[in-house]
RNA sequence: GCUCAUGUAGCUCAGUCGGUAGAGCACAUCCUUGGUAAGGAUGAGGUCACCGGUUCAAUUCCGGUCAUGAGCUCCA
């Protein structure tokens, strides 16, 4: 007689054991049509799962993210289907689900093309459409193993040689298509409405690049067309915003393929490169931070004794000179360690901050490169802080404040923090480490932010905070980090002496709060899709005449602003008004200031903005003003008084 | 690094089933002096990524290299 509970609280009672799709169907037509799974005391099951006592049950339908999974799921193994209609070679393998969609990695003897993808689809369709009914079963491992023997599916009875030997092993058929999953999944394939195969790509089996390379197709599933559409939609205006498009439009910077991974940053790019590294610069002298520089071609041996000779030759570039080796430096850190180690410091000395706009080279694999985003040579806004291991908490707090300015000034709200502690692999005592990471969890505690806590993530050498920036469109983009480190200032030899007159190695925190220029430029670029605010605008202000006769007023008009400071284009070309607005409106220039004859004769200026706003005509005094109270904001979020 | 795809004018892209190529925009010159997102005419511009092979002939077919893109792997 199980009395189920619904999850507003009511409750029902049945005669017999029911199942998820009876209860549904006992509270409406409606919903029984549309459940696709259920949650069982918090447990997500298939709807013909029986209930046999009491239970909480919700109803899980296209609705609830949970169900979305289930689509999601269901439609890889659709697609699973379809492969091995048309494919009957292809080897099934794994088929989850990731964000917006899932994937299938299949075995088969050539790679997918365009139109294999095109005609599976049109196949999962049909199959959609037949309407197929899903169903469960259970079997025993030696059932199973002879199962997919029989089938020659030799990767299905690799995974179920795998699983743990108390587990049940779980089937879902549809039609002639039978797939070992832990499920749940829909109870008919025409639960499946909005899906679409997105591309193919290659992937390794277990991931591991020593194994086989598996055919991987990539596919999207919704709830609704609707919403299929709408993603569709999303993905084309990501692509809109690719910073390596925009960076060409507006002639920002360009890579070669004499230079692979490397930035040639143009006029306009290295004005905003310039722009937040002088701002950078500032933020560090206010928060107590000291600038240095230091070698970029450093000998062999300090790599060695850093350990980065052994763990990441690969990664770095070597050069050679009178039979020595030398490395272009990947990390700026052991270089800050020898400039602390200049002369004995005191414990009055710390917490030292050495800050270094530090630009590293690392040899990263052809494959991984992709425009600003990951490149071989980059600029780190890198810092140390060398401390006792007391001060560990108060310097990770005053860091996060920093951190917390800075990115409100770029116009980022949303910050996801993340902290990673000891992994099994590691260096320094238990003791040690108890304190550095409750130092870091402390830090966060008072930041009053919610964080998110990941075991044995952390670096061999110490425990890290890393801290994540969500993008306008929803995306995330790991830019800062602070790291405790115990092992390198004692393995460079860095000392300090104690209030007991005593030697100690100190402690030393790595700390970035962009990342790398490259990269994070890149973002804002995505970010802000080009139309940078005015403080970082490589252009602020187009002075436009309409005739000729207004020339030498425009040209003494951009002088003025010119001498305050601003980034002004006198465009006095012999062109059309229309002609000119249209392309500094596309070049992204925040104000265009247009005078004719009428501005000429009062002394004053027209102002619009790239936005297609008319703010007016306006004394040149005012539209200063206003101008400098644009570029003050930087780019935080405006708050409507 | 691996798999697949791609590489044609400054940019975006057509095209050649093997006979050395074309558009739009941009650029140059001239005309036009026009009030808020494209005025007109003329012209210049390409070793078809690079290196080999097949062929009477290769930008086109084949092989290799490099770069780029997607994914995988990696990311101190």
């Amino acid at each position: 007689m199980p009395v189920i509970t619904l999850p507003d609280g009511s409750h029902r009672s049945f005669a017999n054991p029911v199942t998820v799709h009876d209860v549904a169907a006992d509270i409406g037509a409606g919903l029984a049509k549309a459940a696709l799974a259920g949650r069982v005391n918090g447990t997500l099951v298939d709807t013909s799962y029986e209930i046999q006592e009491d239970a909480e049950l919700a109803i899980i339908t296209e609705r609830d993210e949970d169900g979305v999974d289930v689509i999601r799921h269901s439609t890889a193994h659709l697609l699973a289907m379809a492969v091995k209609e048309l494919f009957p070679g292809a080897q099934v393998t794994i088929g989850p689900v990731i964000d917006n969609g899932f994937y299938y990695d299949f075995k088969y003897d050539r790679p997918f093309t365009n139109e294999d993808l095109g005609r599976i689809e049109k196949r999962m369709e049909e199959l959609a459409k037949q309407d197929i009914p899903v169903s469960r079963s259970v079997l025993s491992r030696e059932e199973a193993v002879a199962l997919f023997d029989s089938m020659g599916e030799e990767y299905k009875v690799k995974i179920i040689q795998d699983i743990p030997g108390d587990e049940d092993l779980s089937f879902y058929r549809q039609g002639d298509f039978i797939d070992l999953c832990r499920g749940p999944h829909v109870p008919s394939t025409g639960k499946l409405k909005a899906f679409k195969l997105t591309k193919v790509a290659g992937a390794y089996w277990r991931g591991d690049t020593a194994n086989e390379q598996l055919q991987r197709v990539y596919g999207t599933a919704w709830g609704s067309k609707k919403e299929l559409k709408a993603y569709l939609h999303r993905i084309e205006e990501a692509e809109k915003r690719d910073h390596r498009r925009i960076g060409k439009k507006l002639n920002l910077f360009h890579m070669q393929e004499e230079a692979p991974g490397m930035v040639f940053w143009h006029p306009a790019g290295w004005t905003i490169y310039q722009t937040i590294e002088q701002y950078m610069r500032d933020i560090l002298r206010r928060h107590d931070y000291q600038e240095i520089n230091t070698p970029q071609v450093v000998s062999r041996a300090l790599w060695e004794q850093s350990g980065h000779w052994d763990k990441f030759a690969e990664g770095m570039f070597t050069t050679e000179s009178e039979k020595h080796d030398f490395a272009i430096k990947p990390m700026n850190c052991p270089c800050h360690i020898q400039v602390f180690n200049q002369g004995l410091k005191s414990y009055k000395d710390l917490p030292l901050r050495l800050a270094e706009f530090g630009s590293c080279h690392r040899n990263e694999a052809s494959g991984a490169l992709h425009g600003l985003m990951r490149v071989r040579g980059f600029t780190q806004d890198d810092a140390h802080i060398f401390c006792e291991e007391g001060d560990i908490q108060k310097e990770v707090s005053r860091f996060i404040d920093l951190l917390h300015e800075v990115y409100a000034d770029f116009g980022f709200s949303k910050i996801l923090y993340k902290l990673s502690t000891r992994p099994e692999n590691r260096v320094g005592s238990d003791e040690v480490w108890d304190k550095s990471e409750a130092a870091l969890e402390e830090a966060l505690n008072r930041e009053s932010v919610e964080w998110e806590l990941l075991p044995g993530e952390g670096a061999f050498y110490g425990p890290k905070i890393e801290f994540s920036l969500e993008d306008t469109i929803g995306r995330v983009w790991q830019c800062g980090t602070i790291q405790v480190d115990f092992s390198m200032p004692g393995r460079l030899g860095a000392q300090y002496v104690a209030d007991n007159s005593e030697r100690r190695t100190p402690v030393m925190l790595h700390r970035a709060v962009l990342g790398s220029f490259e990269r994070f430029i890149g973002i804002l670029i995505e970010e802000y899709e080009g139309a940078f605010p005015t403080w970082l605008a490589p252009t602020q202000v187009a002075v436009l005449n309409i005739t000729d006769n207004q020339a030498e007023y425009c040209a003494s008009l951009a002088k003025k602003l010119e001498s305050q400071g601003y980034r002004v284009n006198a465009d006095l070309r012999n062109e059309k008004i229309g002609f000119k607005i249209r392309e500094h409106t596309i070049n992204k220039v925040p104000y265009l200031v247009v005078a004719g004859d009428k501005e000429v004769d009062a002394g004053t200026v027209a102002v619009r903005t790239r936005k297609g706003e008319d703010l007016g005509t306006m004394t040149l005094e005012a539209f200063e003003s206003l101008l400098a109270k644009d570029v003050e904001r930087k780019g935080k979020i405006e708050m409507e008084n």
